[in-house]
DNA sequence: ATGGCATTTAAAAAATGA
């Protein structure tokens, strides 16, 4: 049986463009992100680390920029956010992840729109390991792992993504032995990531380029832009139900190269029309 | 191996990040 939210809402038969984008303070970030935005026009956004409590989201500048908006806020830390496209209707699902770790860290929003269910998620980042935050990260992931194996019962479109702070693989790093120790590419965090995939999600840009280098990160220390010293830890992933509607799917890159810009680039995927 | 930078909050320096 399918749940009432998969029927919501009007429907616009158009493929679409998802971005998640982890802006590093979405005030701070403002020209950066209504810039990115007017650029590249995608249908869906989500972002990650606005790092501005609930009325302090900027969203008239959103609004003049085209978008509606949900967003879960939170003062100076975290905080995540579904944008869409003025013609497309956000039906929020849920806020923070049902039995959240910590209900004070403003980690995930979830919301539907135009048939596909939207998850939006800033894992934590978990260092020093180990350790409590650590030990967060860890609990956090399995609360998601249990979200995500409900949301696959409801057989129906699905995007999980976000920030995961967590390099899947050595091909994720630019340096792989000098992370060994840390929560972002731990052997536990590796391993609870490969065993959430495993419930049936498809890793889209891995998918669409198996042997790529693919950075979404850079950090601002050493010229790591620069030298393209980087890490992937950003994320699509796709429920079956949606996996095979996957068109295109790539970083925009040069946002990072930007004055006053996030240490994450923004990352997309796109969709056929159902 | 280390430290390098940038944010927010709030009024200097701490906490956080990846």
């Amino acid at each position: 049986m399918w749940p009432d939210f998969y029927y919501y809402g009007n429907f616009i038969h158009k493929p679409m463009k998802i971005a998640t984008y982890n802006v590093n303070g979405v005030n701070g970030r403002l020209p950066v992100l209504l810039r990115w935005l007017n650029e590249t026009s995608p249908d869906v956004v989500c972002l990650q680390e606005l790092k501005a409590p609930q009325e302090k989201f900027p969203l008239s500048a959103i609004q003049d920029a085209g978008y509606n908006a949900i967003w879960h806020g939170q003062k100076s830390w975290n905080g995540v956010a579904i944008l869409a496209k003025s013609n497309l209707e956000i039906k929020e699902l849920r806020r923070g992840l049902p039995d959240d770790p910590d209900e004070a860290q403003s980690r995930y929003i979830e919301a539907s729109v135009n048939g596909i269910v939207i998850g939006c998620l800033y894992l934590p980042n978990g260092n020093p390991a180990p350790g409590p935050k650590f030990d967060y990260k860890l609990r956090w992931f399995e609360q998601l792992t249990l979200h995500a194996q409900k949301l696959l019962t409801y057989n129906v479109p699905v995007v999980l993504t976000g920030d995961f702070n967590v390099m899947p693989t050595e091909q994720d790093v630019y340096k792989p032995e000098r992370w060994v120790d840390d929560a972002l590419f731990r052997p536990e965090v590796r391993a609870a990531f490969k065993n959430l995939v495993a419930q049936g999600w498809t890793d889209a840009l891995r998918k669409l380029y198996p042997e790529e280098t693919i950075y979404t990160f850079w950090d601002y220390f050493r010229n790591a832009y620069g030298r393209n010293a980087g890490l992937r830890i950003d994320h699509f992933l796709l429920s079956p139900d949606i996996e095979g509607r996957l068109l295109a799917a790539g970083v925009d890159k040069q946002v990072r190269g930007w004055e006053k810009t996030s240490d994450h680039g923004p990352v997309w995927i796109e969709l056929a029309d159902k």
